[in-house]
DNA sequence: ATTGTGGCCTGCCCGC
DNA sequence: TGCGGGCAGGCCACAA
């Protein structure tokens, strides 16, 4: 499911899309366009105009315009993104594998003939113009160690959810929070605001590794523990049984014995 | 405020 | 063979 690793690569992709003359916008699901954003709306502001840059925090992916508006893309779990025809992830986990031409849900078309496609099947996913990015938290791929000691303190919550609190860490999702908190020896079930300085130190050393590990590798899904985290799994370090927990509502993976 | 829960959406997979 | 229920999780609304 589209986290930090596969949104960067959107985003890489939408590079592609500036500087393009947009000739028209194809947008046939309503509900997929967001807090004010309507086909007309949308078409009014890209037609005629270019995308003058593709940026990302956390999840979101924002093109800037021309005209000044930014058009913000979310991808819930099985959103792609598709520049000329080109994927931005091969196959997402979760994701069908066949295609249907309805899960297209907003497409902008270039007048070179080209286009940038927003395909996502479960619909999870939207559009938004000038999305509100104030309620983000610093995003995971180069957070602080300092950002990431106040994004922890002082909370009785699981560490896992505030990790997964995109108003505190902006990026990381189910998968890449099982990974790095496997890596750094620490229980998602931890009190975020129990975490030490030096425990704070690790877990951000971790979180640098497993963004680069999973941007290299292609996906949230190219993680150590990824393979493990079916029932029966045990875990790649030291063979204990993994324990499955739900944590913020979303299921864990993690191993009682290292992860402390 | 903080923290937890349920629902949204849809396709897939399992068991009957 | 078909069918129904459970499941996946990013994100949001809502409750306590």
């Amino acid at each position: 499911m589209p986290e930090l690793p596969e949104v960067e690569r959107y985003r890489q992709l939408a590079e592609g899309a500036v500087g393009r003359t947009v000739s028209s916008v194809d947008a046939p699901d309503r509900w997929f366009l967001k807090e004010g954003a309507d086909p007309v709306v949308l078409a009014a502001v890209l037609e005629g105009q270019a995308f003058t840059a593709a940026r990302r925090i956390g999840k979101l992916l924002l093109m800037d315009t021309d005209s000044g508006p930014v058009v913000g893309i979310r991808f819930g779990m099985t959103g792609t993104l598709v520049v000329d025809g080109h994927q931005g992830v091969d196959q997402l986990l979760y994701a069908p594998r066949r295609h249907d031409p309805a899960w297209d849900r907003c497409a902008v078309h270039f007048a070179d003939g080209g286009s940038m496609v927003v395909r996502d099947p479960r619909r999870l996913g939207g559009v938004t113009l000038d999305p509100d990015v104030s309620g983000l938290g610093p995003d995971a791929a180069s957070i602080t160690v300092a950002e990431l000691g106040r994004a922890v303190a002082r909370s009785q919550a699981p560490l896992k959810a505030r990790l997964l609190d995109q108003s505190r860490v902006a990026g990381i999702g189910n998968l890449m929070g099982d990974e790095v908190l496997w890596r750094a020896d620490l229980s998602p079930l931890r009190p975020a605001g129990s975490v030490s300085p030096s425990e704070v130190r690790r877990l951000h050393r971790h979180l640098g590794r497993v963004v680069a590990d999973l941007l290299d590798r292609g996906g949230s899904h190219q993680g150590d523990l990824m393979e493990h985290r079916r029932p029966g799994g045990r875990c790649p370090r030291d063979g204990a049984e993994l324990v499955r927990s739900t944590v913020g509502g979303r299921t864990s993976w993690w191993c009682p014995v290292h992860q402390g």
